[in-house]
DNA sequence: CTGTTAGCGCGTTCAA
DNA sequence: TTGAACGCGCTAACAG
């Protein structure tokens, strides 16, 4: 192996024009079953393989799909990203990940990633609300797939109602009898897409409908995603004497956060505090936590499917939004 | 933008040959300040961002480095691959994601990467241990960085000592008094690598050194990594009255399973069966698991870190394999 | 059915 | 310091 072979290579070997070979390579359509025999034993002895590089430029293909996601670092994202690469693995793309930490960041690798025409498609992720239609305006026809992104979607996209899923889990407390609740996130989300104000809007309804007060004093909502900051504030409102006796967290990472603190003040769970959950990652399992599952997994396989469609050239459906079915699981936690 | 402007098309609305964009494109050497802001301001009008293709063509690199992995639904991949993620966010490769479920599918996979040129560099985790001495044989200079292979490693590599982790995680047990102790593992480690083996090893080293009996009835090791065989067999095995008095599985996931199996048989954790773990993932924290850590976020650090030396030219260090440290994290399992 | 040719857009000579 | 020409390896369109 010397110097890699190139297609001119194999024409000559198979003794044949380049433009078979190139035929026989894709598709292989309108060529003598012979002559493609030939270059076939050509490629072989060869041990030929298309130059990547080439054939992108040439054919204007990337062969490759983005995705770009702020949440990086989060279980709900490496189980949705499972669902995507099961689902590209039976493909010819490539996935290309990108992470962003601000929303102009982000603006900036996806308007890059366009314009640089280094992927064929993209997945989004928690698209910053204002991006959405700006894509819309200057990219209308870029093949483009979301995941969780708030009103109005121009795009595909796939999510759940996180109203009808903060209120689920609301409901889910009072109906065992809870009255205190308290609430608990990071609203570092809302920053890309607004699943956590939807998720307290929901909790927000329930306390409502039943009559019961709102107590800001029960909230903690932190601008970013960091443990430490979290449990220092869990820690404060359950030392209170006035504690909350449920607590509804926008994630289950939170939750098992909050169970932590509520551990080292020997509080039990859930006799002395209810804790409900939001996701349904898998250590979810493990840590025995009520919550409400969302389908991660199911919707990075779906989003995935339907980007490859709109590349194949089928309309995506005009049905988008898709809303993705939550699910009440009972556990051990309330 | 009706149809994206080539390096052409600044040229001419900068009034200079497109050998000059493309010099004040790359580094600017040797060029006018005058001109050079005139090519910038033709780029900033025309919104030009070079397309990715034919730079990768006529410059023969690829800009994109590829991880494999036959382990992409484990969390300890998604640990390790935050560390890979946030090293090459700041170069200016693309991130590009493999999994392979055979050895088989995993040589092809590499062979195929290589051969295309589809990247400049890999990183390949837990290579199956024949593949690695046929890539050196075959591909001698390309650019490789692996974590976790076995002996005997041909290129740049970091692991930590798993017969040594092993003996750690034992003997813990057996100094909180422990004796009658059972081993939990996915053999389908092995197929990738040996670090299941390895830990095997510890553990029997551990139990000779105190001489106790190494009973194979409290053993189990399971061809692949399946939570619901896991489960079965956790359940049979604790549930007879000759049962192990502490455990130790050979990765957190497997830890956990066995705990909810204990917690279904009412067995209390630690009082009535020891769990000790391996890896440290996050949820281990969660879960108040006492482990073994190995440095997943920073062996994926390590690796890229590497990598991008290797792809800039300078030469990886004479002493691979590189042992990372291990540490035991007492928490409330044993 | 098949060989030849013209680009794809950019990096990189090599003169000027 | 700069412009023009060549080539990267392949696809696609066009003759034959």
């Amino acid at each position: 192996m010397r110097t890699k072979a190139t297609i001119k290579d194999v024409a000559k070997a198979a003794g044949v024009g380049i433009g078979t070979v190139s035929r026989v390579l894709n598709g292989g359509l309108h060529v003598k079953e012979e002559t493609r025999l030939r270059v076939f034993t050509a490629i072989e002895s060869l041990d030929y393989q298309p130059n990547q590089a080439a054939r992108r430029l040439s054919s204007g293909k990337t062969y490759s799909i983005g995705i770009v996601t702020p949440f990086f670092t989060r279980p709900s994202f490496s189980e949705r990203l499972q669902g995507i690469e099961q689902t590209l693995r039976e493909s010819n793309y490539d996935l290309v990940l990108y992470s962003s930490t601000t929303a102009n960041h982000y603006q900036n690798r996806v308007y890059s990633l366009i314009k640089e025409q280094r992927v064929d498609g993209l997945i989004l992720l928690n698209v910053p609300q204002t991006l959405c239609a700006q894509l819309k305006d200057d990219f209308p026809t870029f093949p483009i797939v979301m995941l969780d992104v708030a009103f109005p979607t121009y795009f595909p996209c796939f999510m759940v109602d996180d109203v009808l899923g903060g209120w689920m889990a609301t409901q889910a407390l009072l109906k065992k009898g809870y009255t205190r609740l308290g609430y608990f996130c990071d609203s570092y989300a809302d920053v890309f897409g607004r699943s956590a104000a939807f998720r307290y809007q929901g909790f927000v309804n329930a306390l409502h409908e039943h009559g019961l007060p709102n107590r800001s004093d029960w909230h903690c909502l932190l601008p970013r995603f960091e443990t430490h900051l979290l449990e220092k504030q869990a820690h404060a409102l359950l030392s209170s004497p006035d504690r909350p006796d449920a607590i509804f967290a926008s994630s289950d990472i939170n939750a098992f956060t909050i169970i932590n603190v509520a551990r080292q003040l020997q509080l039990r769970v859930p006799q002395d505090l209810a804790v409900m959950g939001y996701d349904d990652i898998e250590a979810a399992t493990y840590m025995n936590l009520t919550t409400i599952r969302q389908p991660l997994h199911q919707s990075g396989q779906l989003a995935t499917r339907t980007l490859l469609h709109v590349l194949d050239g089928v309309p995506p459906e005009s049905t988008f939004p898709h809303f993705l079915p939550l699910e009440y699981i009972a556990r051990q936690t309330i």
